[in-house]
DNA sequence: TCCGAATTAATTTTT
DNA sequence: TTAATTCGGA
C-alpha cells in the first residue's frame, strides 16, 4: 500500500524549509500554496505522481519544487531534469527558475523530450554511436528520404504510401522496435520492414536523425552501452516530467532509465487532458504510475484558480461521461460567472462573423484582443475566421498551420546551411543543388544518385566523383562550381562564421536574393521579407544563445514547433484545441461544435469508443482554457471541401448543464438580402426547413428582440456585462462580408466571386428550377462568362451549372 | 526543360 | 475550396 501523502498543513516543517531557502538566496512563498500543492513541492525522496487538474497551479508547483530542491536540499541545478511538453513551456519554466533561483536556476536541464535527447546525444555522441554534428530531419525531410528509399528499392509509392510508411517507422521507433524486430507477418509488412532497414542505413550514412530517432537512439544506446547507461541513470538526482498523461512508450522507457538509480521521479499530469493517443501516448503511464512505482506518493491538485464555477461545471459535465478515468472533481472558489453561451449560427461564415463581432465587442468594452482566443478542432477551419477578422479589421495571429520554417524560401536557405554543417545530408543537398537553377537537371542527378547507391556513399561524395571524372559531360563543370561554392561556405564556417553571415553569403553567391528582387511580384517581396526575418533570427541567436554554433541553430529551428511561435502585439489568437493545451484566456470561443466536427469523425469513421473519449477530453481541455467567458458555436450548415454539409449540434452541447447555459442564435447569414427577397431561403433547401434565425429554443428575451424584432439582427455576446447577451444591431452598420469589403462596395449581398451585374439576380439560398433536376437551392454564385451556379438539388446532389439553364422557382 | 492547363487529392490533432 | 501534382505542348 502506498504511503499516504504528507500533510504539510498540519506540519510546521515547511516554515523551517522556507527559512532555509531564504538563506540560499531562494525565497519561496510557500504559505501561498494550498495543502496539496505544498505537499508536492516539499515531497522528499522517491517517486511522486501529481494529478493536476486544469488551472490548478501545476507549473507553479513544478518550479517551486525545483527551487526548493536547489535552495533547501542543496541539489546542484544541473542534476535536475525537467521535461516539458513544448519548447515554449520550457522557456517559461527556465525564466521562472532564473527568477526564483538567481544562482544556478539557469543550469537546470529544462526542455522537451526531443530537445533533451538531442542534447544527450550530442554530449555522449561517441557512446551513443551517432555523429556529433548530426542533422535533425523533420517530417518533410523524412518523407523525402523515404521517397528516395522507395525509388532505390524500385517500389511503387502508390502501394507503399510514403506517409503510411513513415507512420509505421515512427510507430516502431516509439515502441523501440528496430527493423530486425519489426513484425513482418505478411508480404506488405515484409516490404515495409525492408524499407525501414534501408531507411535506417540511409539515415546513418547521411548523418541524420529523425524526430523519433532522438528518443529511440538514447534508449537503445543506453541499453547497449553500460557506461552510457550508468552515466544517464546517475547523472540526474531529480527528474520531473510534466504532461505525463501524454507520454508514449519510449518516453516512459527513457524516464525510467534516467531515474532508475536515484528514483526521485516526479510526474505531473491529468488523465482528463490526455489528447495525444493518436501519437502513441498512453494514459496508462500516469494512471498506472503507482503500479510501476508501488512506493509512489500521490497528490491531487483539485482546486482550480482559473475559471468561473459555471465554466468548470460545464467542462466537468462533458469529461465526467468518460468511463475510464481517475475519479476527481475540480472545484473553485472563483465566482459563479456568466452563463456559457451556446450560439447557433447560419453557416461557418456566420460563425466567423460572430467571432469577429465578439472580438470587437471585447475591444469596445475596453479590453485587449490578447484576452481572447478562438479554438477549432482542425486547422482547415481557420481560414474562414481569418477572412472574417480581416474584413472587420481585427488583428489576429494563427498558431500552427504552416510554420514559418516550412516556407519554401526559408527551407531553401536552411538547406544550404545544413549542407554546410553536414555535407552528407542528402535530402538537403538534393533540395538545393538546382536552386536557383544551375542547369543540373533530373537526368544528371539520377546518374549521381546511381553512383551514390552503387558505392553506398552520400550524394555529396558521388557528386565529387562525377565532377572529377567528367562522367556527366558538360554538367560536370556545373557540378564542380556548385561544389566549389559549398567548399567556400564550409571554409568560412570552419573559420568561425556564424549562421547569419553564412546565410548572407549564400544569398549573395547564389543570386537567390537578386532573382527575387528582380521578380517584382508581391510574392517575391514576401519571400525576401521572410528571408530577412530568418537572418534576423539568426543574428538574435548569435547574440543570445549559449552555444551560438551553426549546428545548434539548425537544431533549434527544426525542434521549434508551431505552438512555440511567440505571440506579440495586441492580437486575437486562433489555434486548434491541441495547440491550446496549457494556455488560458479570459474569453474563449470554441467553434464548430457539431457532430462530425467536434467530436471529429474522419472519413474512415470507425466507431472507436476510445476515440470518442479522447474527443471529450479535447472538449474538456478547450473549455477549461477559459477564465471568464466561454462561447460555444455551432452551425447546421458547413462547407467542407467547398461542398455544403449538414450536421447536427454536437452531443457535447447536450451534455452541458442547462442551468449554466444560454442558448442563442445569430441572425441568418446575409439576412439583409433575405429580407429584401422574402420568398427565398425557406423552400427547396436541402435541410430541415428551419429558418436559421427562428430555431426553437429556450426563452431568451435578448434573442427575441434581436431576432424576432428584425430579421436582420444578430446577437453578440456582451463582455461588458456579466452574463449579458445584448442585441447589437448589425443590419445597417454590419461589416460587409469579405468579398464585398474587398471591393469596397456598399453592403448589398452578392455571393463571393460574384461580379456585380453578372449574377443575373441569383443569390445564395435562392430556389431555382432546372429542367432535369427540378427545384434546388443555390449554394454559391460564380461570376465570369458565362455565369455559373452551384446548386443543391434534393435527390441529385450538388451540381455546378451554367446559370442560364435554371430559372427562379 | 519549362510553363501553363488540367486533373485530382485532401482534413484531424504535432513532438 | 484550394493546393499539389501530372500532363501536354512549345
Amino acid at each position: 500500500m502506498p504511503p499516504r501523502p504528507p500533510r504539510p498543513g498540519s506540519d510546521p516543517s515547511w516554515q523551517a524549509a522556507e527559512r532555509a531557502c531564504t538563506l540560499r538566496g531562494v525565497t519561496l512563498a510557500l504559505d501561498t500554496l494550498n495543502a496539496p500543492q505544498r505537499a508536492a513541492v516539499l515531497h522528499a525522496d522517491g517517486p511522486l505522481v501529481v494529478f493536476a487538474g486544469a488551472g490548478s497551479g501545476k507549473t507553479r508547483v513544478i518550479t517551486y519544487r525545483i527551487a526548493h530542491l536547489i535552495g533547501e536540499r542543496g541539489v546542484p541545478p544541473w542534476r535536475i531534469l525537467a521535461v516539458t511538453f513544448t519548447n515554449k513551456a520550457a522557456g517559461e519554466m527556465r525564466e521562472r527558475l532564473a527568477h526564483l533561483v538567481p544562482q544556478g536556476g539557469r543550469d537546470v536541464w529544462v526542455g522537451t523530450f526531443h530537445a533533451i535527447c538531442a542534447r544527450i546525444l550530442r554530449k555522449y555522441a561517441d557512446l551513443a554511436g551517432v555523429r556529433k554534428d548530426f542533422t535533425i530531419y523533420d517530417d518533410a525531410d523524412q518523407r523525402a528520404m523515404i521517397n528516395r528509399v522507395l525509388s532505390d528499392l524500385k517500389l511503387d509509392d502508390k502501394r507503399y504510401d510514403p506517409k503510411k510508411v513513415a507512420g509505421l517507422i515512427n510507430r516502431a521507433k516509439q515502441e523501440v522496435i528496430s527493423p530486425e524486430q519489426m513484425p513482418s507477418n505478411d508480404a506488405y509488412h515484409e516490404v515495409v520492414q525492408r524499407i525501414y532497414a534501408t531507411y535506417e542505413d540511409r539515415m546513418r550514412a547521411a548523418g541524420t536523425l529523425d524526430f523519433g530517432d532522438l528518443l529511440y537512439r538514447v534508449v537503445v544506446a543506453a541499453e547497449q552501452s553500460k557506461p552510457l547507461r550508468d552515466e544517464l541513470s546517475t547523472r540526474f538526482t531529480n527528474v520531473m516530467v510534466d504532461e505525463f498523461q501524454d507520454t508514449n512508450h519510449v518516453q516512459l522507457r527513457l524516464v525510467k532509465l534516467v531515474s532508475e538509480v536515484t528514483r526521485n521521479l516526479t510526474v505531473v499530469g491529468d488523465d482528463d487532458q490526455a489528447i495525444y493517443r493518436w501519437r502513441g501516448a498512453d494514459r496508462r503511464n500516469i494512471l498506472d504510475f503507482q503500479k510501476s512505482f508501488p512506493d509512489a506518493q500521490l497528490v491531487k491538485l483539485e482546486q482550480n484558480y482559473r475559471s468561473t464555477k459555471r465554466i468548470l461545471r460545464s467542462a466537468h459535465a462533458v469529461v465526467s461521461r468518460n468511463v475510464d478515468r481517475e475519479p476527481k472533481t475540480l472545484w473553485t472558489d472563483n465566482e459563479e460567472g456568466g452563463p456559457v453561451l451556446v450560439v447557433k449560427c447560419g453557416d461557418e461564415r456566420d460563425e466567423a462573423r460572430l467571432a469577429a463581432e465578439t472580438a470587437k465587442e471585447l475591444v469596445r468594452s475596453g479590453r485587449s484582443l490578447t484576452e481572447m482566443a478562438i479554438f477549432y478542432r482542425i486547422h482547415a477551419q481557420s481560414r474562414v475566421f481569418e477572412e472574417a477578422l480581416r474584413a472587420s479589421n481585427v488583428s489576429y495571429q494563427v498558431i500552427g498551420g504552416v510554420r514559418f520554417y516550412d516556407r519554401a524560401e526559408v527551407k531553401d536557405l536552411l538547406a544550404y546551411l545544413r549542407v554546410v554543417s553536414n555535407v552528407d545530408d542528402d535530402v538537403s543537398l538534393l533540395r538545393i543543388v538546382n536552386v536557383p537553377t544551375r542547369g543540373i537537371g533530373k537526368t544528371s542527378l539520377d546518374k549521381v544518385m546511381e553512383i551514390a547507391a552503387r558505392h553506398g556513399a552520400s550524394i555529396w561524395s558521388a557528386m565529387n566523383e562525377a565532377a572529377q571524372t567528367n562522367a556527366l559531360g558538360a554538367t560536370s563543370k556545373k557540378l564542380a562550381s556548385f561544389l566549389a561554392l559549398l567548399e567556400k561556405l564550409r571554409v568560412r564556417a570552419s573559420s568561425g562564421e556564424g549562421p547569419a553571415g553564412l546565410a548572407r553569403v549564400v544569398l549573395e553567391e547564389t543570386n537567390y536574393e537578386k532573382s527575387l528582387k528582380d521578380d517584382d511580384t508581391p510574392e517575391a517581396d514576401a519571400r525576401l521579407e521572410n528571408l530577412r526575418e530568418l537572418i534576423g533570427s539568426m543574428e538574435e541567436f548569435e547574440q543570445e544563445a549559449e552555444t551560438p554554433t551553426l549546428t545548434a541553430f539548425l537544431e533549434l529551428v527544426t525542434l521549434q514547433t508551431s505552438a512555440d511561435e511567440a505571440g506579440s502585439g495586441d492580437k486575437l489568437t486562433l489555434m486548434t484545441v491541441h495547440a491550446a493545451k496549457g494556455l488560458e484566456f479570459p474569453v474563449v470561443l470554441v467553434a464548430g461544435l457539431e457532430e462530425q466536427m467536434f467530436p471529429y469523425r474522419g472519413l474512415d469513421a470507425d466507431d472507436d469508443p476510445e476515440e470518442l473519449e479522447e474527443e471529450r477530453r479535447l472538449a474538456y481541455v478547450a473549455f477549461t482554457r477559459a477564465r471568464e467567458k466561454l462561447v460555444l458555436t455551432w452551425t447546421p450548415l458547413r462547407r467542407v471541401f467547398g461542398q455544403p454539409r449538414m450536421n447536427s449540434r454536437s452531443r457535447f452541447l447536450d451534455e452541458l448543464p442547462k442551468a449554466d447555459l444560454r442558448e442563442l442564435s445569430t441572425g441568418t447569414p446575409r439576412a439583409a438580402s433575405f429580407a429584401d427577397r422574402p420568398s427565398a431561403g425557406s423552400s427547396g433547401s436541402g435541410y430541415d426547413g428551419d429558418r436559421p434565425w427562428s430555431h426553437p429554443q429556450q426563452g431568451n428575451a435578448a434573442r427575441s428582440s434581436a431576432v424576432r424584432g428584425r430579421a436582420t439582427g444578430t446577437a453578440s455576446p456582451s463582455l461588458a456585462s456579466g452574463d449579458g447577451f445584448r442585441a447589437s444591431s448589425y443590419g445597417g452598420e454590419r461589416p460587409p462580408p469579405a468579398s464585398t469589403a474587398a471591393r469596397g462596395g456598399s453592403y448589398v449581398d452578392h455571393s463571393e466571386g460574384d461580379v456585380a451585374g453578372e449574377d443575373g439576380g441569383f443569390y445564395i439560398g435562392m430556389a431555382v428550377t432546372h429542367a432535369k433536376y427540378g427545384v434546388g437551392k443555390v449554394q454559391s454564385v460564380h461570376g465570369g462568362l458565362p455565369p455559373k451556379l452551384t446548386v443543391a438539388f434534393p435527390g441529385w446532389g450538388v451540381k455546378q451549372l451554367v446559370a442560364s439553364y435554371v430559372q427562379p422557382a
